[in-house]
RNA sequence: GGGGGCGUAGCUCAGCGGUAGAGCAGCGGCCUUUUAAGCCGUUGGUCGUAGGUUCGACCCCUACCGCCCUCACCA
């Protein structure tokens, strides 16, 4: 059986620990085994100056590792680790319980022995006592070191520092100040960490440096761990509702050679053994939809969408979107789903509040939600003005300041109600019976074929929702998509998607439609000012890297086979 | 792309045309109930990058890089 040095004593490794105290070591590569020889055997970086530190074999000399710039006192350590025998990244260690479980209930657990674990923070030395926090995915409890319950680890405890990982077994019992600890009689370095944390009281501030490192800026930050979990939550909730109405979560193309369902202008790509030009997907609509063909009747989708445009604290150039298909049901029909959405997510994810604070001001999400007219907005806005009076809407466009040559009638029109209507939307609020004009994919109404059927939900200005009766008549379709190509720009596939009109020539029932930005709603619901604080890793322009010492790497797309 | 702002130690931030500063973190010392612990001492900088003006530039000017806000496009 091994047996590895510990700090200040040696005890049996492998046998894990009963009344073992101080640093538990694990039975694998100490100093003298084979694989540490392996490493060691590199040369000695010449950049460690002064310092036992072992290079990594990688590390040639003229070359930079990049674990060198890091603050060398962490490296002493170490090394300092792992020449006591003291793995710093052991393969694995005890298994610990949450540390929420510890809290809850606490009183009737003072006494129990635990083992917790997660990162150690803000380490307060007090004479021959020492207290830090632990951190872990479902709360944050003191621990105590002792000298006199710790003597082997006492010695070595400026090892173990702020940031670790550490596994700890230890008495639940109170301080004299009453903050509920954890008495530690043994305590396993779970992982060691090379980089300082940042400031223990600011946390980490600087915007860029937040969406760069986000996990410095989430095990940092307890807010930001926060909304990502309502994230979590929303999306869990959103499944939720869906499943309980019978949809089918599905899963259709990201990939796909004719982009549609939406205007916007795709990301292109290439696929080498196909050698096929391919888009990143605007939108799953047309997909979606043509499973209603195929009779599934009630379909849904969350998933990631491409578009090739501006970013802004709305925007980013992929987003998660919902869109959900229900068969014999009409735009009224999914209005009251998203009435019913809403009331699940106030339940589920506000905890039975209706009312949010958002961007500085309230407001009440309970169903249901003011619906208003497109057209009547339209026309309060303009002073009376017909929407379908295109020389009149064309001189507001020009009060307005607004750019309308070129520009189709009905694209003057929406840009007016842009720009006089969408700021007053506060919501929430349904817009609805949209100009069909603007509404490429949706269904006329049978008493007016200038209207289409659809509304768009608001809230702080803000598009949140859009939803149709969903055009279902091929030629009306083909007839359509004719249209859009004619002015064929950037945002409009540049060929008529034939496979879907032949899909929709053998059958779409009548069918409502729904999409909803599940970023836009996070930040609703969490009072995030920028889709870059729900989002975990947003697009940002690359910064140049650190030298590292290493030969040009190739283009990704074409790199070098594996063995060469 | 236009306009405005920002970039100084690992982190949070001061600073000023005349030798680069504080707090936290780190390092050394004291303290057995601290908790933004405290006290004493101390290490740490290509002031985003590159030019220019100047006897002298972190500071003034220009260009560039990155981020934020805003307008335009969009969800």
């Amino acid at each position: 059986m091994a047996r590895s040095r510990v700090l200040g004593a040696d005890i049996d490794a492998a046998g894990g620990g009963s009344g073992a105290r101080g640093i538990l070591a694990c039975a694998c590569a100490g100093p003298g085994s084979p694989r540490a020889s392996a490493a060691g055997a590199a040369a000695w970086n010449p950049r460690c100056l002064g310092l036992s530190c072992r290079a990594f074999p990688r590390a040639a000399a003229g070359t930079t590792n990049l674990t060198d710039r890091i603050a060398k006192d962490r490296l002493e350590k170490l090394e300092a680790l792992r020449a006591k025998g003291v793995p710093p990244y052991p393969a694995r260690v005890p298994s610990p319980e949450p540390i929420a479980g510890c809290l809850a209930g606490f009183e009737a657990r003072i006494g129990q022995t635990v083992t917790v674990a997660g990162r150690l923070t803000q380490v307060r030395d007090f004479g021959k006592l020492r207290f830090s926090h632990l951190l872990d995915r479902s709360a944050s409890i003191q621990v105590g070191f002792q000298r006199d319950r710790l003597p082997g680890f006492w010695e070595d405890r400026r090892l173990v520092e702020a940031n670790d990982h550490v596994v700890v077994t230890g008495e639940l019992g109170r301080t004299q100040k009453g903050e509920p600890t954890v008495w530690a009689t043994q305590v396993v370095l779970a992982s060691k960490t090379l980089r300082h944390a940042p400031e223990k009281w600011h946390g980490l501030q600087d915007v860029e440096t937040r969406y760069r490192m986000r996990y410095v800026d989430l095990f940092t930050n307890p807010d930001v761990r926060k909304v990502f979990v309502t994230r979590a939550r929303v999306l869990d909730t959103v499944r939720a509702f869906f499943n309980g109405h019978g949809y089918v979560e599905v899963e259709t193309p990201i990939l796909q050679s004719i982009f549609g369902g939406a205007t916007a202008r795709p990301f292109k790509t290439h696929h080498n053994a196909l050698d096929m030009e391919l888009y990143l997907r605007i939108a799953p609509e047309l997909y979606l939809k043509r499973l209603l063909v195929g009779g599934l009747e009630r379909v849904y989708e969350i998933g990631r969408v491409f578009r090739n445009e501006g970013i802004s604290p709305r925007h980013n150039p992929e987003f998660t979107m919902l869109e959900s298909y229900e068969a014999y049901a009409d735009y009224r029909t999914i209005m009251a789903r998203v009435e019913g959405l809403f009331a699940l997510l106030c339940e589920r994810v506000l905890g039975g509040n209706t009312v949010v604070r958002f961007r500085g001001r309230e407001y009440d999400l309970r169903p249901p939600f003011r619906k208003v007219r497109y057209l009547d907005l339209f026309a309060e806005h303009n002073g009376g003005l017909d929407f379908f009076d295109a020389r009149a809407v064309r001189a507001r466009a020009a009060d307005l300041g607004l750019a309308s040559a070129g520009l189709p009638d009905e694209k003057v029109a929406n840009d007016v109600f842009e720009a006089t209507c969408e700021k007053t939307l506060d919501g929430p609020v349904f817009v609805h019976d949209y100009p069909v004009a603007i509404c490429p994919l949706a269904k006329a109404a049978d008493h007016d074929p200038r209207i289409a059927e659809r509304f768009e939900l608001f809230v702080a200005g803000m598009e949140v929702g859009n939803a149709f009766s969903e055009l279902n008549d091929p030629v009306d379709q083909e007839r359509r998509f004719r249209a859009q190509l004619e002015h064929h720009d950037e945002e409009s596939p540049s060929e008529l998607d034939v496979d879907y009109v032949t899909a929709l020539e053998y059958g779409m029932p009548p069918a409502g439609g729904l999409g909803i930005g599940m970023d836009r709603l996070t930040m609703l619901l969490t009072d995030s000012a920028s889709i870059r604080d729900v989002v975990f890793f947003p697009l940002l322009r690359r910064v140049a890297a650190p030298d590292v010492g290493l030969e040009t790497a190739g283009d990704p797309g074409t790199q070098a086979p594996a063995g060469g």
